[in-house]
DNA sequence: ATTAGCACTCGTTCTTATAGAGTGCTAACA
DNA sequence: TGTTAGCACTCTATAAGAACGAGTGCTAAT
């Protein structure tokens, strides 16, 4: 099972190729690379030993080789080296983080936009998730005798805000007085404690001060139910269709559905743990990733981990600069929003 | 150039037939129709002066006939017969509108979603449009010593929000201050108007009570630069590609990158005058549409156009029944939103 | 252990043949 | 004069066969 370094050598090669070419290798043209300097015939042999480890594949009897997702998961756990980033590519991310944009999802949107068109492969943004972030802020908002806007303000500056109606028997002046409390009391609070924070100890502080306290209450509850989901954003959704394993009208179909979807790759990216992940292939269980893999990255403010950066491109893909993308990209995004939003 | 009835009769069967099959359609086929009474001999004639007429078309010289935009065009425009709703349809849509949901946009997308899924074509809808919207409320939240959010509520429950920076010189007294004389003065002002009346009249009394007036007034006045554009809904993004025509990769891809694109279809959609309008290939002027009409339609709440509704599909669509349910739902929507929202 | 040589396999491309759907035209018919 | 039957012709789609070339696996020589 352990591979020569003869053998390391020629798989090397063969994957590096293949990610250029799109096109299975044969023996022949293999030994005319310099870095090779024995026979075809020796290559045919070491190919046919690496092809029963399971390394490498033919795409018919007689077609030349690529590789297997168990030679790309070689190639990424043991071949890979950090691939320097060249001048331009570096500038262009420092100078999208040199920007002064103070909205958290925009600057987290335009990490994506950029990673797509850097890598001409598909990005997905997760987060920032707000269900950590604390209430600031509670606002109720009359638009007329019996609708209000309720609008909540967290302390990274993300503002959720939902209608509800209430009955016209309910007094302004009450609406107003239970803001007042719960302000007072659910500051600070972390959004997903909110509501039985809000049940358990303010509906008896409520119950006192205010007449028709029940109605309100309800409504304000089903207001404080956020949605649990991040949001997700994409960059250049098309990009990966671009690839020429993607020849195939229905391939592209069942793609696009799942990438519509959104669930599926939400769940898919965000099961992944901090740090650089890469799932090849069939290792993301999902029939439409057959050909496709995905490449996550975590990005956080100070310590709290807030969401995910993804690249998706074709198997074949350029890990090396995809990762060092990811990597560069996700610990300037991490720096931006810590000093923007950690100075509390 | 003024068609026979026997001439409209075969175009129609043409059209109807494809509309159905996407196969062209030969003369002897056709002469099995039960509303057809006379030979294929006959139709064949009559064909070759359709097509001199520019009504059909032949794929290759021996081919069947199938429709060509001008084909489209007259049937759209002298054979439609209002198609009578199923039950279920009508059902499902009635259902949607009775449930009860207070958000716009909300029931604007549930509107998409709907609509996509009961024509299997891509669904669009534009809107709400906020700038006629009237400003409701202002509220400044501040995050910390040096950041805050700006949150505009306008008269329809449409929220806004921007995050912005101002110097730690500013005397938080003078930020309360501020809104106050905001608000006094500002409430049911047009969005669009905000900030010319902020500069024209507000400037001056802002100077006489606040310290620090100016610096602060800019970072609002670029808070109060809403979006101009509506926000764009999508339902069935996919659908539209397992069409029998879309069986080709690069058509695909054309037509999905100009979906992604979203300005495209925006300029293409918004430009659409109130009530039902039907554009038929290239009358959409742009390449990816090629083989794609679309129809749109406007809601609106009392007598102010809102915002539109459309739906993308092949050439060869079922106008009969899209234009139903497009009649159907953007009438549901205003009336809704008009409850909702018109008695202020 | 390495390599040259060779028979063999399979995909690609091109050609050719065939069947089938449909047309346009002509001549006969009511 | 409008309608129709008949027929030659055109073009597509499909299959089958041939030639080519890239590549393999195996064997024997180095």
């Amino acid at each position: 099972m352990l591979l020569t370094d003869r053998q390391v050598l020629i798989l090397q090669v063969i994957v590096d190729d293949f990610i250029r070419s799109a096109q299975p290798i044969g023996s022949r043209s293999l030994s005319k690379k310099e870095e090779i300097t024995f026979s075809s015939a020796t290559i045919r042999n070491e190919m046919a030993d690496l092809e029963d480890l399971g390394f490498i594949e033919k795409t018919h009897t007689s077609s030349g080789r690529i590789p297997s997702e168990k030679g790309y998961r070689y190639y990424v756990d043991n071949l890979l080296l950090p691939q320097k980033l060249n001048h331009s590519d570096m500038a262009a991310i420092k100078s999208l983080f040199a920007e002064r944009i103070y909205e958290l999802e925009k600057i987290v949107q335009k990490s994506a936009k950029i990673l797509s068109e850097m890598t001409n492969y598909t990005s997905i943004v997760l987060g920032p998730a707000v269900k950590d972030n604390r209430l600031k802020k509670l606002q109720i908002v009359p638009l007329n005798k019996d609708t209000a806007i309720a609008i909540i303000v967290t302390d990274t500056g993300h503002v959720e805000n939902r209608m509800f109606h209430f009955p016209t028997s309910v007094d302004p002046s009450d609406v107003e007085k239970m803001v007042n409390i719960l302000n007072e009391r659910l500051a600070g609070v972390p959004l997903t404690n909110l509501n039985s924070k809000l049940y358990k100890e303010i509906a008896v502080l409520l119950r006192q001060h205010i007449s028709s306290y029940d109605t309100l209450l309800n409504s304000i509850a089903d207001t404080l139910n956020l949605p649990s989901h991040e949001k997700v954003f994409f960059g250049g959704k098309t990009n990966i269709l671009s690839q020429p394993e993607f020849n195939d009208v229905d391939k592209i179909r069942r793609l696009m559905n799942m990438i519509e979807q959104e669930d599926g790759l939400y769940q898919l990216i965000r099961k992944n743990p901090a740090g650089i992940n890469i799932k090849i292939g069939t290792e993301n269980d999902n029939s439409a990733m057959e050909n496709c893999s995905l490449i996550t990255a975590t990005y956080s403010m100070g310590a709290e981990k807030l969401g995910t950066i993804a690249v998706l491109g074709p198997t074949r893909m350029e890990y090396s600069r995809v990762i060092s993308l990811l990597q560069l990209i996700s610990t300037d995004l991490s720096k931006v929003l810590t000093e923007l939003y950690q100075n509390k």
